[in-house]
DNA sequence: CGAATCTTTGATAAGGATCAACGCGCGTGG
DNA sequence: CCACGCGCGTTGATCCTTATCAAAGATTCG
């Protein structure tokens, strides 16, 4: 799962829309697989600002309210981007991982922050640099506007994940699609805690707890650790999903 | 509100992030101005496909599955864009208004379905004619990207609002977005049925309906009429989130 | 080994859903 | 013009899911 840079179309098409491949939308190239290098296709590609940035687990990549010229790409290990509220409350609104694009936002500043769930290495880009391929006559490289509508896609997706599902359904859905960059049978390692997972469905842990302990009892799933989670049965589990 | 095809700026920068402006993004022209006209600052417009089109209240614009290869802007009233589950339930992702764009999606096929709140008018895209600009060496339009990043953003305030709040804190932010289109003190009329803003928020009418005797109770709103809403004490209502 | 953090499980509580009934507004048709 | 019916909204009573509080394992790491 972490630590090798697979291909972008690989973890892009994997983590949201298991079920069917992402399709070409019409001729403008927005297949994901063009997300692979940032402008290949293209006459220039837009160069990273700098060298790999490593980060332990927990380490703060950018918060809330920081200059958002620069946005990034995952290399190795999940990053979470999540929004803090004043009473504590905390929201995941994605996990990244190895080949996915985050902090790609519209504003001046970044909306959310961004941290390592386990030890990571990413690569920046620079807003700038978009601009100076502008200038110089450049179309916008298509691989940002796909990246940018595979991210809304997601975040519809996580939407009606939070807005009409109970809490089995949720960690149905977490599971199956975390589990997608894995083969069948194989033992699944949840690289974030049960907080994290949580905070990602609009759920507590305890409820993450108890929902998985019944999903075990009913034989969808083993867990031969605590992070390592086996899907038993992953076409009853998506079952539960309506 | 509605009947009137208002820019742009003003309808995206209102519904969803009223508290502060949407700045530029550095030089690349995210200023969601640029969205007024598709194409607006380039040397060629993307052209409208066909005419206006007028759809009465709760028609279908669209279905889920049905080809992507047209998209929207609302000229005139209100859509929403949702999706079904199989048990019927449904999550309303976000409700349109003059000048919005909607059925703007990566895929081949819709991934949710645009429906007619009220009696409303909307003039359709097609992706085919970007294909053509791009064919003749145009850039991709920039509004079409900012577009999708205004898009985005949104989708992620929508899951924060799902996530952690709870249905006193869902309405009030519902109530301030739907008002930062009309001037203080005015009475605001919900062009949406109880079971619509429900199915936005996450909630049952019941709900909606018991809060939002509350917040009368409280002081903090008027009703004037059923649809029609005042807010008696703003900031007392946007204090209650946090 | 021991402390801190994470996870699980249990007991209880609360927020919102569900079920039920009634009221209101409005359009239709007698 | 009024009566009726229907969709929509409100309110009440009760139930259920999930949150909260509490405490006891498990795991990690110094």
């Amino acid at each position: 799962l972490t630590g090798n840079a697979e291909p972008v179309a690989a973890a892009v098409a994997i983590r949201h829309a298991p079920q069917r491949a992402v399709k070409k939308q019409s001729d403008l190239g927005l297949d994901v697989k063009t997300l692979g290098d940032l402008g290949d296709g293209y006459s220039r590609r837009l160069p990273p600002a700098g060298a790999v940035q490593s980060f332990v687990q927990n380490q703060e990549i950018y918060g809330e309210g920081d200059d958002a010229e620069i946005f990034y790409r995952v290399v190795s290990g999940v990053v979470r981007t999540c929004k803090f509220l004043s009473d504590g409350r905390r929201q995941i609104d994605a996990f990244h991982i190895a080949g996915d694009v985050f902090g790609f936002e519209a504003g001046h500043e970044h909306a959310l922050s961004a941290e390592a769930v386990c030890d990571c290495a990413v690569i920046a880009y620079r807003w700038r640099d978009i601009d100076k391929l502008l200038a110089d006559g450049e179309a916008l490289p298509h691989p940002l506007f796909a990246y940018a509508m595979q991210s809304l896609a997601r975040a519809q997706e996580h939407s009606i994940l939070l807005g009409c599902r109970n809490a089995t359904e949720k960690l149905a859905v977490f599971l199956t699609d975390w589990a997608t960059h894995s083969r069948d049978g194989e033992v699944i390692t949840l690289e974030m805690t049960r907080q994290d997972i949580a905070d990602y469905l609009g759920l507590t842990v305890e409820t993450i707890s108890r929902v998985l302990s019944v999903l075990e009892q009913d034989a969808l799933i083993d867990r031969p650790s605590v992070r390592g989670i086996r899907l038993k049965d992953p076409a009853r589990l998506r079952a539960l999903v309506c």
